[in-house]
RNA sequence: GCCGCCUUAGCUCAGUUGGUUAGAGCGCUAGAUUGUGGCUCUAGAGGUCCUCGGUUCGAAUCCGAGAGGUGGUACCA
């Protein structure tokens, strides 16, 4: 032995470890969201982990704080590269780099880890499941539809039942327009006007007005400065973001008369009239796709549509208070990402969300994921003599398609049933020398011992009863082992 | 990033006006039961009392700094 100390076993903050459970409802989640997206006619398409740094856009590490955002380390060439920090910005550089070969529109649907280099928290990782789908190459409003149409049918076929969720749909150029009526001077008045809006779902409109004007305290005593807008622009506003409350094309209305006559906020109107006449036709009512005034999201990306993903189940925490989930994913049109690299406007739009939030707002809304993770049948080791035997048996097993193990530890049989009990085996083999020697096999049904066992409380009794437990004949091994699983359906 | 609160066993937590050997429940390991998962009983393992520094004869307890967690706020491509 060494002095040297010891590592202390814990995975870096931010990052999860995943069981079997967890790993079953995503695998479950991708695989049903995937189907629906190829039926749209979406492809599968997925680049490494890894990008240069200048690729992914704005968090460029510099020499004083190069994990700004990202995770980024410096290549032998001296490059910096950064882990994808989400799944857009790779699709972006990969089309500015293979433009001429791609058909276009391009349409593809990728998942897979993204990484972020921020403060983690409850629900907050720096390692999450994305999945992604975009259209890149169309500038029709259409093409926005047709991702709202497959959000909503993916989210469904992922276990939100229909009228869980809501596909909440806004444009920016509305928000522009709406900026110009308003008054708004400069780019900082913008953002402070855009951040308000954005939190009237959390504030309410009184906080949103005082946002708008000179600024509010919250509890703890903090000041958030606000836009600075006059009384009547904060009007404006607050009419604006209150909208859309009933149908689609009577939400249009309303946000037209509030900031209608404005060049590009009468061009929201129109796209947002063919995305609403788009959705009809495919089949998606104002009840899974509206038109929300207050979406906002990422202030600096989107140029056209954006679209948010509201969970509208009810949820409790664990002291049974109802929970807001609030957003499960996004998008949005983003038509000046791939210009970054080739000075070409392309236009895209795409809908990504988190799998992993999506798995935890399907637990909290009490939807079972995954959650009876069955193990393999077990087969109880007596002997290592015998050891010929017990593989003997799991080979048939494995053959007939039934998960199945010979216990390889070193324990005695009571905790080798512990064992199978704690896996959740369906059943446990007992292959000893009194059977081998007749040509028999015992086998154990452990659910419907858990069953029998509540109404035993001697402990003599539940041992002579041996509950759920039955020796036949070898050859009828594997058909009485199905028996097992089918019951336990 | 900023503000508040918290940190004692694997988990949930008790404790001490600063005083020998730090406790409980659950969980874990094993025995009662030499071939049987539950129940019951019994025993056992498991702790740098978050870290470092200070005050003190003496610190898990008081003070300071840091880390981690958590709630709010900011940001969220």
């Amino acid at each position: 032995m060494t002095d040297a100390p010891r590592p202390e076993a814990r995975a870096p903050r931010g990052f999860n470890d995943r069981r079997a459970r967890d790993l079953a409802a995503e695998r479950q989640i991708l695989a049903k969201v995937s189907a629906v997206y190829e039926r749209y006619g979406f492809e599968a398409f997925d680049t490494g982990a890894f990008e240069y740094a200048d690729a992914l856009g704005k968090f460029l590490p510099d020499a004083d704080r190069p994990n700004e955002g990202v995770f980024a380390l410096q290549d032998d060439d001296e490059q910096w590269m950064a882990l994808r920090y989400d799944l857009t910005a790779p699709l972006a550089r990969f089309v500015a780099e293979t433009k001429e070969g791609l058909p276009k529109p391009f349409r593809r649907y990728a998942f897979g880890p993204v990484w972020r280099n921020e403060k983690p928290g409850p629900g907050r990782f720096r390692e999450f499941i994305q999945c992604d789908a975009d259209t890149v190459g169309s500038a029709r409003p259409e093409a926005d539809a047709e991702i709202i149409a497959m959000a909503v049918e993916g989210l469904e076929a992922a276990g939100l039942p229909a009228g869980s969720a809501v596909i909440k749909i806004n444009n920016r150029k509305l928000l522009n327009g709406l900026l110009t009526t308003a008054g708004v001077q400069n780019d900082v008045q913008k953002l402070a006007v855009l951040r308000a809006v954005d939190k009237l779902d959390r504030l309410g409109p009184e906080g949103v007005r005082l946002l708008l004007g000179e600024g509010r305290k919250d509890e703890s005593g903090d000041f958030t400065k606000g836009a600075g807008l006059n009384a009547a622009g904060a009007e404006a506003v607050l009419a604006f973001v209150g909208a859309g409350l009933s149908g689609r094309a009577e939400t249009l209305d309303q946000i037209a008369n509030i900031i209608g006559g404005s060049a590009e906020g009468d061009a929201g109107l129109a796209e947002l009239a063919a995305i609403d006449k788009a959705l009809t036709s495919l089949g998606v009512g104002v009840e899974r796709a509206a038109f929300d005034p207050s979406i906002v999201r990422g202030l600096e990306y989107y140029t056209g549509a954006v679209f948010e993903a509201e969970l509208l189940l009810k949820t409790k925490d664990e002291k049974g208070r109802g929970v807001r989930f609030g957003s499960i994913g996004g998008g949005g049109r983003y038509d000046d990402l791939v210009a970054r690299f080739t000075g070409e406007q392309v236009p895209a739009t795409g809908f990504s969300f988190g799998v992993s939030r999506l798995v935890s707002a399907l637990r909290a809304a009490g939807r079972d994921l995954g959650d009876a993770v069955r193990g393999p049948v077990v087969v109880i080791a007596f002997t290592p003599d015998d050891m010929a035997h017990y593989f003997s048996v799991v080979g048939e097993l494995r053959a007939a398609g039934i998960p199945a193990e010979v216990y390889l530890g070193s324990a005695g049989m009571k905790a080798q049933m512990k064992y199978a009990d704690r896996r959740m085996a369906p059943a446990a083999i007992m292959l000893g020398g009194d059977e081998i020697a007749a040509g028999k096999v015992t086998i154990k049904d452990l659910d419907l011992g858990r069953v029998l066992s509540s109404g035993v409380a001697d402990n003599a009794e539940w041992r002579e009863q041996r509950p759920g437990q039955q020796t036949i004949d070898r050859a009828e091994l594997v058909a009485a082992v199905r028996k097992i699983l089918e019951a336990g359906q």
